[in-house]
Formats: C-alpha cells, sequence, structure tokens
DNA sequence: AGAATCGCTCAAAGCGCTTTGGATAACTCA
DNA sequence: TGAGTTATCCAAAGCGCTTTGAGCGATTCT
C-alpha cells in the first residue's frame, strides 16, 4: 500500500494524506483520523528512500570503522560506542549506517557518504593528530563530530574527548605517591591522538616528581591482549624490571595481568598496574573491588554524547561547534599496592 | 554536480550518461570514455537516495541488535561478526544499516526495515528456539538468513550455524578422557538456541560415560567475565566442588581463570577449563601454547559467509535455502590436565 | 455589502535517478 | 537497391514521497 493508493481509498488528494500523517496543522482533525484510521487499518508505511529523495534527508548517520590491514583488528571500544549512538539515533528517528572499511580507504568511504547523499552526518572516531578526515569533512559541507581531538588541527571543529592527559597524568602520579618510580607505559599506536596524549600525561608526571624517562620502559601498540602479554613478558625480563605498569586500555592490562603471573609474582603486590578503563559493558572492572586500578570514563556514554551533538547539528547548522572535554575517574581496584619506595 | 547537469555539459541525454556510467553496452566506447572522464572531473557522484528510488533496492542490509534491558550488554561476538560481514557487504556495494534496540522493539524493527523498504536483506543473530522473527521474516517476504537455527522452527529458512552440540559434546569427552568425572557446564542464557545445544552436547557426554547430570553443576546467564567469575567462586566453594569446567564462551572462561586463581588453584593443573572459542580478534586464543584448550570457530567467518549467503539469496530469490553446519575444531591449551581419575 | 481572512483541500511540480520505447543514421545482405 | 540489422542516442515516463501555490467556500471585518 502506497500514498496514492491510500488517498484513492480515503478519497483525499495525496497532500492532505500526507499532511495529515505527519501532523501538519492544515489538515481538519476529523480528517486526520480518518486517515490514521485507514493508514493503521492498511498498513500503510511510507516508502523510506522516496521519502528521503524527496525530503533531501537521509535520516541516517554514518559511521565508518576502519580495520588494520596487518592485524584484521577491529577495535573493540568501537561496539560500546556503537551501542552509546545508536540508542539515540533510534531515539530520534534515526538509522545508522556503518561501514567496516580496510585502512587506506577510509577517506574515499567519507567522500562517499558525503557526496551521494547517503547520510546526513558523520561520526568520527580515533583521529590521529594530524587527522585528514577533519579537514576533507569540512570541505565537503557534511556536519560530524569527532570523538577525540587532532591536536595538530588548528582549524575549529566539533568534538568530544576525554581528558586524556590528565587521567593518564594522575595514574602515574598514582603509582608515583604509591612509591614507585620504575614505571612502565604500554601506549595505543602514537599516531593516533589520543596516545600522544598520554604519553604526555606519562612523562609530565615524571617530570614533576624529577624522574628521567626511560625509553625502554615505554611500548606502543595495538592495544590488544596478547601486545599487553609480550611486552609485559619483555618488560619483566629486564634487569631492572618496572615496579608498576600504566596501560592505555584494559584489555593492554589483561595482557599484563597474565605476564605478571606467569612470572609467578602478584599483582598488586609485586607488581602494580593502573589502567584506562573504558567501562566496556562486557569486560566490567566493577565489584567492591574492582580488579584493576583504573581511570575510568564510558565509551558508551561518549557514543551516546557524541550521537545528541551530532544530530543538533544536523538541526541548527549556525549553532557553535561543540566541544567538551570530559574528566576520567580514579576507581581504586586491586591492582595497585605500595613499591618499593614506599 | 547532478545527473542533469553533467549531461548539460556533456550535450548528451541523461540516459546516455546514466548509461555510459552503468557499464551498459549500447553505448559508443569513445563517448562512454568522455563521459567517465567529465564525471571524474566534476566529482560527479549518483545520488544513492535518488537511485534507490528510481531502483526499487536500497543496497543496504540491515542488522538489528537487541540491548537487554536489565544488563545493557552489547553481546560482544556482534562486533567480530560485523567486522566480517561488512568487509563482504562493501566488496559488492552494500552498506549496512544497524539498530540497536532495546530487547521488545526488536520485531517492530524488524518490520520498520521490511515495510518501509529501508534495507534489501536482514541478518538474524542469536535465535532462540522459536524465535518469533522468523516466522515475521517470512511473511513480510523479505530475504533473510539466519546466524544459528531454532530448533522448535519446522518451517525451512536460510541459515549458518555451528554444531554447537558436538563441539561441547567433544568439549565434555576431553575433559571426562583426562579423567575429570566431576565436571561443572557454565551455559550463556537458555532461552537462546545455541546455548540449549550445548548443553545438550554436555549432557550427551556425560551420558555415555554413565555419569549422572548434577543440575548444582550447571549454571546458565548472561556470558560475561563477572558471570563466570562468580558462578566458579560459588562452585569452588562447593563441599564436593568440581575438577573441570566446560564454559561456553572464552569470556566465561577468563572469569573462572580469575575465580582459580583467587582460591589459591592452579587452572590446568588443580582445575581444568575449556571453552567455546569464537576466536574474537581482540581476545585472541592463540600462541604456541593457547591460553585455553578450546573448540574454536571463527565468528567472524561466519559473518562474512552470512553476509555472502543472503546477497545470493537477493539475486537469486528462487535458489533453494541455505544451510550449512561448520564443525568447531579442537584446539589443545594450557588450561586443562589430567583429572583425579587419571 | 464588499473586502479581507481563515480553514481546509487539491493539482501539480519537483527530488535525481533508471528504464522503456522509440528514433535516426549507418551498415549489412541478397 | 531496398529491406532488414545494428549501433547510438534520446525524450519521457516513472519510482513514491513532500511541498508549493492555488482554489474555494465560510467566516470575519470595515
Amino acid at each position: 500500500m502506497n500514498l496514492k493508493e491510500l488517498s484513492k481509498q480515503l478519497n483525499l488528494s495525496q497532500t492532505t494524506v500526507s499532511r495529515a500523517l505527519n501532523g501538519y496543522p492544515e489538515v481538519n482533525e476529523a480528517t486526520r483520523k480518518r486517515v490514521t484510521e485507514a493508514a493503521r487499518k492498511y498498513r500503510y508505511r511510507p516508502n523510506v528512500r522516496a521519502r528521503t529523495l524527496a525530503t533531501g534527508k537521509s535520516m541516517s548517520i554514518g559511521h565508518i570503522i576502519p580495520m588494520s590491514k596487518q592485524n584484521e583488528l577491529v577495535n573493540m571500544v568501537f561496539s560500546d560506542f556503537i551501542a552509546g549512538a545508536g540508542l539515540v539515533y533510534a531515539d530520534h528517528g534515526y538509522n545508522m549506517t556503518l561501514t567496516i572499511v580496510k585502512d587506506d580507504d577510509e577517506l574515499e568511504a567519507y567522500r562517499g557518504f558525503a557526496e551521494r547523499g547517503a547520510v546526513d552526518g558523520v561520526i568520527v572516531q580515533a583521529p590521529t593528530r594530524e587527522d585528514r578526515r577533519i579537514s576533507f569533512l569540512a570541505d565537503l559541507d557534511i556536519p560530524f563530530v569527532v570523538h577525540g581531538r587532532a591536536s595538530q588541527i588548528r582549524a575549529p571543529y566539533g568534538w568530544l574527548d576525554v581528558n586524556n592527559k590528565r587521567a593518564i597524568q594522575t595514574a602515574t602520579k598514582h603509582l608515583l605517591s604509591l612509591g614507585h618510580h620504575r614505571i612502565a607505559m604500554l601506549n595505543g599506536l602514537e599516531t593516533l591522538d589520543f596516545a600522544v596524549r598520554r604519553r604526555d600525561g606519562y612523562l609530565a608526571a615524571l617530570r614533576e616528581a624529577n624522574i628521567p624517562p626511560d625509553d625502554s620502559l615505554m611500548r606502543s601498540n595495538d592495544m590488544s591482549e596478547p601486545n599487553g602479554y609480550e611486552a609485559a613478558m619483555e618488560l619483566l625480563a629486564l634487569k631492572a624490571p618496572p615496579t608498576a605498569f600504566v596501560a592505555s586500555s584494559m584489555i593492554l592490562a589483561l595482557g599484563v595481568k597474565r605476564a605478571i603471573e606467569e612470572n609467578n609474582l602478584e599483582m598488586g603486590k609485586d607488581v602494580s598496574v593502573i589502567c584506562f578503563d573504558d567501562d566496556i559493558s562486557y569486560l566490567p572492572n566493577a565489584g567492591d573491588t574492582p580488579l584493576f586500578t583504573a581511570l575510568r570514563s564510558s565509551v558508551r556514554a561518549a557514543g551516546a554524547r557524541c550521537a545528541s551533538l551530532l544530530i543538533e547539528r544536523i538541526n541548527k547548522p549556525d549553532a557553535p561547534l561543540p566541544n567538551e572535554l570530559w574528566e576520567a575517574e580514579l576507581v581504586h581496584g586491586a591492582s595497585t599496592g605500595p613499591g618499593p619506595n614506599a
């Protein structure tokens, strides 16, 4: 059943039926009732393709999630982010159009979205320091919101970020205050902006404590359990192994934990671990005493908020660009204890 | 730049330009070349909304991922499944339309997709035993493929499933052959079809070994690390605790591992653990000796295959319904060892 | 009473593409 | 040479909706 047929059934014009259904005021309440009832009766649903063509809005938000070619790793943080965003979209009548691309094709994918009018806006995730996507999207003149920031880019754009530097600085200071002075840092790939900020936080804390940074204690790689494990195994095998680890994600920290145990050491006693916790739903760091001491910030909440900000941007393109910086919360868990200096 | 403008630039009709770009044979190769060059020059991209309206195909596949209301848990297996499917879609020019809904709205979401013509086909994930979605979608007459099966449903439908029963039966037999006879089973929610099949596999193995099942050793819950931990803590506190665990997912097994360690026991020595491993990319159970002995089947490969099957179904609606049963592979890891009967 | 306003409805014009059903010129074959 | 192909191209008709611009009684205002 389409609009034409329905309006014929009702002896009304398509105009009136359309208006009645879409809540326009210039239609008599009595006829509106007739229309809505007939629509229900005949199970009429406006064809979404025709509607989007007519309105020029696709009522859909684009997410592009890149997959690194080497390891075929999907950043698991994406799924929680998307869950948060998806619910907000649904509430506002938007769909989410998701494209998975190999790294190289990413820019093209965004252009495709924009130029072909497939989506009304896009979310940019995991920006690098001078992320090309940002100016690219600005040129394409499509609304977007960045989850994170690109510190090398001066031109304004909408973003929502966690205060990564302060979070990791706090984490490192916490270890220092516990008496650790040989502290390793397992970071994500430092092409990514957030990783650089976290590194800065780590270095800033060491500097405050007058501890010269030791390159051999700093690692940077994809954030996966095996990478955390391998890095920790290497570090624990040093002549002067670290007594504490700062891990850029909980999944890395799980790898560190495994390495600690395999060395017959005890986490929280022999070796301390603190990590950034995105509060992933299926890997919660919760309970009375959470497994890890961590700096927590919900990536799902961030997804939801980014979605809201983007929808606002779509509706009010001239409103000022949103910029939000969230603080992470320190959670005390079982993975930290006094260091050798305590 | 739209088709009208482009064709004006070229002094050609929209028809010819459209045909040239879409590779139809009835256009001179010379003019085709002119057209493609002009298209590149002016950065012409056919508007996807207009195209889908004209063709009647949306070139998009729907995925609906439900979020259980109580725990707000996003099944983490989805992200790998989607990664696998997404790449196949991209290869075939399809998009993925993802909707996240609270449990109750799920059926309505499928109807919305179908009746409004938003997608050309849908994937059904995590079916229950008599999943309502299947007959619902069949009635709506929209192509779909189920990842998993609904054992109570007799009418044919397209599916791809892992042989869950045999996998867990093999797992349990493996523990039995190692000399364990008190074997716990930590399952997923048994409203889900796969969980029931796994339970059947566990029971079948016990039956073969003439071991009466003990309800107190069987648990069923959402598959998360904390749930695995809590169940294992309870079970290990029994007067007669199990000497081995079968876990329905690796994430549960990680919880079991934590509980074992917290009881100052050693996994693979004092207590054995075997699990089902979906081969998630960021939680790999790999290496020379993987952490867990497991029955492995890649959920990402399943996603890719489901996507292919669905696209075939869309293109050839009258072809026979695909039914594929995959066998899981036994992987020997460090989590199992001889039992008390050995 | 005539003009102006209001409330409701409609015909028709898009939205930007694909596709049908010719048209035209060139080319083939007997 | 004239009918029948073939190779190219085009005008126009959708696809199913929204939205513009009018129309037309009925009501209100001056």
